[in-house]
DNA sequence: TCAATACTATCAATCGGTAGAGCCACATTT
DNA sequence: AAATGTGGCTCTACCGATTGATAGTATTGA
């Protein structure tokens, strides 16, 4: 890799020379500037941005920790932070710290070492209690701008960008109650993660509200993937003692789906699914999955821009935002099975 | 951000003492030692990686060029080279190009300014002719280490991950054809694109071995995406003149289903649909996706491995290593309609 | 008692940039 | 003619780490 002192060779000039035609920090003949640039295109050489950052400018890269990439959520989510931070000249780190989370203080400190000038962080990442402390003594230490997404720590002081969870797990399972479903199970994600409790809450909320009092089988416990909603929506099937099921996710909804196609259960005949996150692939299944939701990218670009927006003004009181949740009516919802027309 | 000399003076040792400590260089005493910790630890000290790279050490992360890490079969892939790479401490600076790609270069001379270890290149990036040249100049100029996946250009020497797209392409349409299956249009993807025009030609291939001339309206061109499928399913669907379509991505190919559903084509009755990836999806849609593909995880670890190798031997003649597509057999497709039992 | 031999710990150069200070040649002003 | 200004470039210190060379101090043996 050519260094800027080869192109000073090349050139005929002082790296210094060299440095300023680059930045244009300073006035250069047009002559000097030309033998630069050619020499500059001939070797194609790049500035380095260890060595930029080295001398005290940022190091230009944003911190990116999800918790499955592969979850549409996540990958939705980063295609629109990638775009606002692109434009703004930035790149991303990406971490995908689960299933096996073990190291994710390995994978921050990584982070750290690279002096990354902002962090974004989704709840589920944040959730994990070692790494909470982990990004809490970074964030304070190194004064590291974080973004949090779905999560609002009281003892952190941060910029967050929440949704109202346990509002959108109580709109969906009313959007049941309306259905004149009666008999709502409740697929959660993990129980340690807030936003499961929240939208957990949520339902509870909404059948409290109906005068509806759960039974035992009707809330299980999933991680948030197609396997677990599929797997649980196989038990309640069989079981044949719900006739709708809120899922704490769109991924385990889909899940759920399956399930009930699987086994012939018409959806929305016989059974409604209901999800929360607003994945795009929903609206492409068969039934369309009814969900609550947002579009993820414009969540996305809004991390982006909040965070660049510290960047910028590093000193302000911590933002505070909402994005909102709807409820997306599409195709696996129905009235309860046996309603009479 | 504290520093190592920061440290040093909490420590009373010379800096150079607490480089030697946390390499584990050179033998230091254990009083000093301990005094380094604890210093190391109440400051929270990372030493930065770009002083470190400067100094000549590798900077330890990988690019990946990805056309949309929204894709599933992106987000799959990037999820199995996180994993091998992590595991091998590098990480990932993720660039998903599309749909503005517009500004590539600069993503890839931002990954240069990092001076990134090795690249991982998903084929569709590759197939930019601007972006290709560019690829080009770096490997060669810079000796950078290149993973190309799904795609071997000729003119460049590196490392690269196949797949037999166009018997991909004709085992599909094989697939469909020994179904009975005659009317097959084909939605591919960008024309540009080289594994597009590999699958379609598999589709020609088929089409040509079974006798079939195909007809106009049977080709049609998507983007990979899922309003691709959808929309062109629609016009397919509405013409009525095929029974089956091969997708040329999963994506796709769950567009159009999702067309037949709401038309109340039954699939695979009236239509039969087969795509190419193996989108983790595809087993959860109802019905679930025929195709040909593998674990796109698998196929990210082993990019990565072949990288990883790759840094450790960059002197070795590139590896050509061939993934295997196989038929996944699952539900969107079945004997041609009015077959007679 | 003194030299040789470990051990430790420090010094200083270096990586590739950036930026303040300085230098040189020429033009303009008084 | 001397003083001043100015455009164009170079010198050099520095960022934070690594590492070969080196210095200081016990320990050991003759």
């Amino acid at each position: 890799m050519s260094s800027i002192k080869d192109v000073a060779r090349m050139a005929g000039v002082s790296y210094t020379t060299v440095s300023h035609v680059i930045n244009g920090t300073r006035r250069v003949s047009d002559a000097a500037r030309q033998r630069v640039l050619q020499a500059i295109s001939d070797s194609g050489y790049v500035p380095s941005a260890a060595a930029r950052a080295l001398r005290g400018a940022k190091a230009r890269i944003l911190g990116v920790l999800v918790p499955d990439i592969s979850n549409p959520f996540c990958a939705e989510l980063v295609l629109g932070l990638e775009t606002t931070s692109r434009a703004a000249g930035y790149s991303l780190l990406l971490c995908s710290t689960e299933p096996d989370a073990t190291d994710v203080e390995a994978q921050i400190d990584s982070l750290m070492a690279r002096r990354v000038d902002g962090l974004v962080v989704v709840a589920g990442v944040f959730d994990r209690p070692s790494t909470a402390q982990v990004l809490r003594r970074a964030a304070v230490r190194s004064r590291l701008p974080l973004l949090l997404l779905d999560r609002s720590p009281a003892e952190l002081r941060c910029d967050v960008l929440l949704a109202q969870h346990r509002e959108a797990g109580r709109e969906a399972t009313r959007h049941l109650l309306s259905l004149g479903h009666r008999r709502i199970a409740c697929l959660s994600g993990p129980m340690g993660l807030t936003i499961s409790q929240e939208r957990l809450a949520g339902w509870r909320d909404a059948l409290a509200e109906a005068g509806v009092v759960p039974e035992p089988g009707w809330l299980a416990e999933g991680d948030f993937s197609l396997e677990a909603g599929h797997r649980q929506g196989l038990v309640w099937l069989q079981q044949g003692d719900v006739t709708a099921v809120f899922a704490s996710n769109d991924l385990m909804a889909l899940g759920v789906l399956r399930a009930a196609a699987q086994m012939g259960v018409p959806v929305p005949g016989q059974l409604s699914v209901v999800g929360i996150d607003g994945i795009d692939i929903g609206r492409y299944t068969h039934p369309a999955l009814t969900t609550v939701g947002a579009s993820l990218r414009a969540v996305g670009q809004e991390a982006g821009e909040m965070l660049l927006h510290r960047l910028q003004h590093p000193e302000g009181p911590p933002h505070r935002r909402w994005r909102t949740l709807a409820l997306l009516m599409r195709e696996s919802t129905g009235p309860v099975p046996g309603a009479g027309t």
